[in-house]
Parts: C-alpha cells; sequence; structure tokens
DNA sequence: ACAGACATGTTATATTATAACACATGAAGC
DNA sequence: GCTTCATGTGTTATAATATAACATGTCTGT
C-alpha cells in the first residue's frame, strides 16, 4: 500500500521542524518575512495533519497571545497561501499545511478522510493531467484547479475503531 | 473548439425549459416532489449558467413571494443537491444546475471563467478514471470529488470586451 | 530625524449557514 | 370521519466564516 496518509506512528514534532524550517529556507530565499506571528500560524495549521479552520486557528492563537481579531489570522493565512506554505481546502473552509513544497507552484491537489479526518495532498499531476486533456480543444485557460476527494483513509476502511 | 460552455447566443428559455422538464419527470420517477417552491429555486438557479449564492437565490424569491427566511432556500438547496439538480461550486458558495444528467450519480466537474462567471460542467468519465487510478494501491476509498477548474473562458480570453 | 513600506491591531460589519421549534397538509390506516 | 404519521414549509434566533476600513507600530534606508 502507498503511503498517502501520514503514518499514525509517524515522528510529527520531527515532520512540523520540518515544515517551519522549509519556511524559514523559503521566505529567506524570497526576501519575505516569516515573522513571529506567521510562524505561530503556520505551526498551528501544521498541529495536525487535519486541515484547520480560521477560528480553531484564531482560537489556539489567543492562548498564546491574548485576543486576536480575526482579520490577524485571515492576513496571515493570505501571507502563507501567497507563499505557497498552505492550502485551502474549499470543500471544508479550512486550511492546512503543504506538503509538496512550496517552492513548485502548485495547485493542490487533497485526498480528505471523513472518518479521521486527515488529509493528504497528492504529489501527483495525474488528475491535473486528466482535466487538461478534457480541456483540450475548448481554448478554456487554466489558472488554478481545486482538487479534493472525500472518502475513507486506508486505516479508517481497515478498522473503524473509535475516533 | 469544442462547445464546453453555452454559446452566448443559445436559447436559455428551452434550456431551462428543458432542465425543469427532467426535473419533473425524475422526481416523479423516484417518487419525491418537485413543488412549486423546489421549482422555483431551481428555475432561479438555472437562470443563468453562473453559480448563485443562496442569499442571490433568497433574494430573487423573496421578489416572487414576499419575505423567505435562509432555511427555506437552504432546504430547498439540500433537496436539490441530494437529487441530483444542481451542485454546489466549494470554491465560491454558490450553486448551478446540474447539465450532465441528474439520473446518473456523479460529483461534478467544473470550469469556471473568472472573467464572465459562467460555468460549465465536465462530463467527467476521464476525470474519475484518473482519480481512480492515482488511488490505486493506496487504499482509500473515494466518496465524491470537488475537482474546479478556475481560469477563463474560450470567449472571454479571445475578447475582452466589457463584461 | 524622517519617509516609506510593511506588519499588526482594532472596530465594525458582511456573508454564508444551521439549530430549534411551530404550523400546515395530505396520505394511510382504522 | 378522525387519527396518526411523514413530509414540507414558516419563523426566530444564532452560529460560522470572512472582509472593509482605519489606526498604530516597527523596521529600513537615507
Amino acid at each position: 500500500m502507498k503511503p498517502v496518509f501520514a503514518a499514525k506512528t509517524h515522528d510529527h514534532a520531527a515532520c512540523v521542524a520540518d515544515a517551519l524550517g522549509e519556511a524559514e529556507t523559503l521566505c529567506q530565499a524570497r526576501g519575505v518575512k516569516l515573522t513571529p506571528l506567521r510562524r505561530a500560524v503556520l505551526e498551528l495549521v501544521w498541529d495536525s495533519h487535519r486541515p484547520v479552520g480560521a477560528y480553531d486557528i484564531l482560537d489556539q492563537l489567543s492562548k498564546q497571545r491574548g485576543r486576536v481579531a480575526p482579520p490577524t489570522v485571515y492576513r496571515t493565512l493570505d501571507f502563507l497561501l501567497a507563499n505557497g506554505l498552505v492550502h485551502r481546502i474549499e470543500s471544508l473552509n479550512a486550511f492546512v499545511g503543504c506538503s509538496v513544497g512550496p517552492d513548485v507552484p502548485h495547485s493542490g491537489s487533497f485526498l480528505i478522510c471523513t472518518d479521521c479526518g486527515r488529509a493528504a495532498e497528492l504529489n501527483d499531476n495525474r488528475i491535473a493531467a486528466a482535466v487538461n486533456l478534457t480541456l483540450q480543444g475548448s481554448g478554456f485557460r487554466p489558472d488554478r484547479h481545486t482538487i479534493e476527494v472525500a472518502g475513507r483513509c486506508a486505516d479508517c476502511a481497515a478498522g473503524p475503531e473509535a475516533e
């Protein structure tokens, strides 16, 4: 079985540390600032492999720094989105860390488990390729795509133990 | 050029009449009721080939029947969605009539023009096939998908005349 | 010091969606 | 006929998501 979702036993601390490190590097390369606020939000997004809502982030952030207002969170998410560090999951109005790598521009394609809530980003252009194939001759100029497949991940399909 | 988007000159009245007729037939076949309210909402959704927001529907509906509250609209949309008569465009929080045919269960795949706002539903065999192919060996059991490609339709890409 | 750019804070509000309960209507059984 | 039940609709209130507009702070280059 191909590992698509993060193994339930993986070293998540390292996983987050990696993501933050890469983000730091990327921001330096681009001459943009990964401020403490942005870093904190990115870390909260990476807190799990589940897409997280803006207001969940807001709640967590408030615990760390006292009252935070929605624009703070949305602006920060806008920055992270613009730099490819997170993706928005349209079907959930939620956000998840980019696990493909922000240096390659891409829209993100996701599998979302409706049981455990985890999301897995596909590093695979076959779906996008099929979309492009379907477009051929239509004159449509694609700009970005939203590809989100909901279902049950292998773990959840296998053992329906309590969430 | 394959006709993906409805031609700007097509007979839209006939287009809507068709959709309503098919809906009527389908509902009878299924033993569910296409009530006047549901018919009115479906007609409003089909009013254009642009995805339309729930509150836009609400406004229009209010003109026809006096004060209407949000739950009325959302419930009606839920019915139409459940019966495959409309699709939800996640990236726009909006709804559009199903032009593939509600008798075949499908999640819908859309092209959305960011210039003129129109949406075109793809007859998505190849896309669904690519999704399945990509998932092979992953153990993921897909249930439904959200595929929305934003870009410029042929008309808008060709002539940037005023919207 | 100052200007300018950028990041953040603050207040208010817009937009999208649902929960919970009330009432109406029509078919199924008695 | 009346009851009962399921279904559809109405109504009130509120939740959840998102943005506009403006104020303040903070760094950087000169």
